[in-house]
Parts: C-alpha cells; structure tokens; sequence
DNA sequence: CTCATTTTGTACCTGCAATTCAAAAAAATG
DNA sequence: CATTTTTTTGAATTGCAGGTACAAAATGAG
C-alpha cells in the first residue's frame, strides 16, 4: 500500500554512481545528484537516507558490474597469456577513450576516502581481492597450460598483475599519449 | 619596508602539504590549513590568495622532495636490481609505517583532480615523469652492467616500474597486511 | 619621529552543502 | 468513498566553506 515510487531506485543509483564516478565524493553535492537521477531531495533522502550510504551503494555496483566485466573478459577461449594481454589492453582503450577521464572509481575511492572511511574502504578491498583472485585463476591455467612458468608464485604474480592495473588506471588520468600505456601493457606481458 | 612576515611562508607550505595529504583537496578548509600552519586567515590569504593557490604549491613541494627521496634511494652503491628492490621495499615500508595511510600525495591528486584541474595534472605528470626517468636510468645501468636482459625496452620497463609502484601505493591505502605488498615486489623483482 | 608600506587578527559576508519538513498527491484496503 | 500509508515537491533550516574588509600593529626609509 501506499504512493508507489515514481523512480526505479536502480537506476538512480547507477546514474549516481556516474555522478560519484566523474566528480568524486567530497566534490559531488546532493544537487548534482538529484540534477542527474531527474528525482527531488525529498525522494533521496526518503530512499536512500543520505549522501554518504547512496555513495556506498553506488560504489557496491561499480564493483560488481566491474568484477563482472573482468571476469568475462578473462573467460574469452584463448590462451591464459592472450586473455591476460586482451584484459589489460581492454582496460586501457576503456581509461583512454572516456572523455572525461574517469580512471577507476575503485581506486579513486581508494585515494579518496579508504584512509578515512573504513565501510568505503572493505569494498574497495573486496573489489581489489575479486581482480587478483580473477587474475591468479587465468595465471595458474596459464602455468598448467604451460604457457607462464611454473616456478613462479602464481598469488604473488596475481598481486603484482593487480598493481600494475591500478597503476595503469591511475596513469590514465593524467597521461598524453596512449603510448605510455601501451608500454607498461608491453612491459608486463613480457614479464610474465 | 613594510612589516615583516612573523612566519615562514615554505614551513607554511610544508604544513599546508601535510594536511591536504591526509585529507584530500575537496576535504580540506581553509580553518584546518590555519589551525594546522598556525596563522590567521588574513596571513593566509594575503600570502597565498587562494586553497587552489596553496594547494599547487603544496603539490609542487611534495613533487620535489618525493623526487630527491627516490633519487637518494636509487643513487646508493649497490648492483641496480639492489637499488630497484631496495627502493620498492622503502616504499613499502614507508607507506605500511604511516598510521594515516596517506599514500602518496601524487596518486591521490590524480584520483580527485587531475580529470578536472589540468595545473594540477601537470605537476602529477610531471612527477610520474621524474620517478619513471629514475628508473629508466637505473634499468639502463643494469643493462650495461649485464644484471638485467639487455634485449628489454628500458622505457617500456622503466613505465611499467612506475605503474607498479602506482599500484603499491594505492593498493597500501587498503592493505590490511604487509604480506600482500611484499608479495608485489617479489613477483615485480622476479619479472627483471 | 614621521611616513609609507606591509602584515596581522578579527569580524563579517555571501552562497551553498546537507538535510529536514509540511503539505499535497497517489495508491491499497475495506 | 474514507482511511491509511507512502511518495513527491520544493521551500526552509542550519551551519560552515571560502573569502573579504578593515583597523591596528610592526617595520625601514628619510
């Protein structure tokens, strides 16, 4: 019973969480938030209680829609090698072709606000487990394939994956050229 | 002529430094620089005329002294894969010792502004530039000394160095322990 | 000492961030 | 249809961010 939400509470956190994603959180007021999801304050407030626990739960979906992404993108048939180089390459022609320079809204959040906020901080974490975890998953076919060596410590060459994506995406924000990146994808590929 | 200035303004910048550092840009008012420098807002603002002004000097500083610091580290005697992994473990250690989990200044500077504040973009550039030319030459010194394959692009391995450390210093913003970072130098070093 | 110049501390101002609220509107129930 | 419950609208509230104004204070020049 009652007056039915006239919005889908979804979609106004996924338009929120574009808001978040391209202004940060210190940065982004309550009125841009309301200007993009097209609802009053009075509705934001109703639903989602405040800035903050909206920003939780727009981050919460960025990191499953990303973790999603990644993991079809590591599914592809292929070798493990070409799978991690098509992954990397990925990312860095999504970072490159965004207008507005974006980055990683994880690891924005990271910056941002992990010091700070302890909640903000576990799911930034738990979003950075799901990589490596995905990345330790196409290394270790990859050492039974044959392809990556078996020597190696696959948790330790998922970690560093995980740090050289990061670092990727945070060089996506100021970088000139797509070389600079194209370079690092380069570079890892070959220590593998 | 004129009075005097009861204060050092470069100590003003340095403390100015350490608060954005810590809170962030956005995060930051102009009575937590106050407080923190120890003036009032008239000497503040007559010295500096702005956050945004204090700000880029701030970043300037944190340029220049984070550049000396890796240029000390990387100048030590030593084989160049020595310098290399001596260098990431300071890192490591320096960023898992602070109890603020600040990371570093540049990377958060990139997350929040550098898709937005192209001054401050600069200066982050410019510092990923200096950091990556460190590495350059000292991967060319191992190169000539025969510890690291000479056959390798040191500007392609001297770019994905950068993006490693990136990654470090984002991923220590969430670490719960030291093991995880450790682990990426490993895998990092045994990729030379 | 006086003048010109600069700094300092405090009070003040404007606008907006973040949230709340009152009243109207729109269902569901019986 | 009257009642109850919930949502919507958008104005009101509270406090502070960011900066300005100004008079008093501190210097060196002459």
């Amino acid at each position: 019973m009652g007056r039915p939400k006239q919005f889908d509470p979804d979609v106004a956190v996924e338009r929120a969480m574009s808001v978040f994603w391209r202004k940060g959180y210190a940065a982004t007021t309550p009125q841009d938030l309301v200007d993009e999801i097209g609802i009053g304050k009075g509705s934001l407030y109703n639903t989602f209680g405040s800035k903050h626990a909206l920003f939780e739960r727009a981050l919460a979906r960025y990191r499953d829609s990303q973790a999603a992404w990644l993991a079809e993108l590591l599914d592809h048939p292929g070798s493990a090698r070409d799978r991690l180089r098509g992954a990397l390459e990925a990312l860095v022609e999504l970072d490159l072709g965004d207008q507005d320079r974006r980055g990683c809204m994880a690891v924005n959040t990271a910056a941002e606000l992990a010091a700070s906020d302890a909640g903000t901080a576990d799911t930034v974490r738990e979003m950075f487990a799901r990589t490596e975890s995905a990345f330790r998953a196409t290394v270790e076919q990859g050492q039974r394939a044959g392809e990556i060596d078996a020597g190696r410590d696959a948790a330790a060459v998922a970690a560093w994956l995980l740090a050289t994506v990061i670092g990727m995406r945070v060089l996506a924000k100021t970088a000139v050229d797509a070389a600079q990146l194209r370079r690092v994808v380069d570079a890892a590929m070959g220590s593998l």
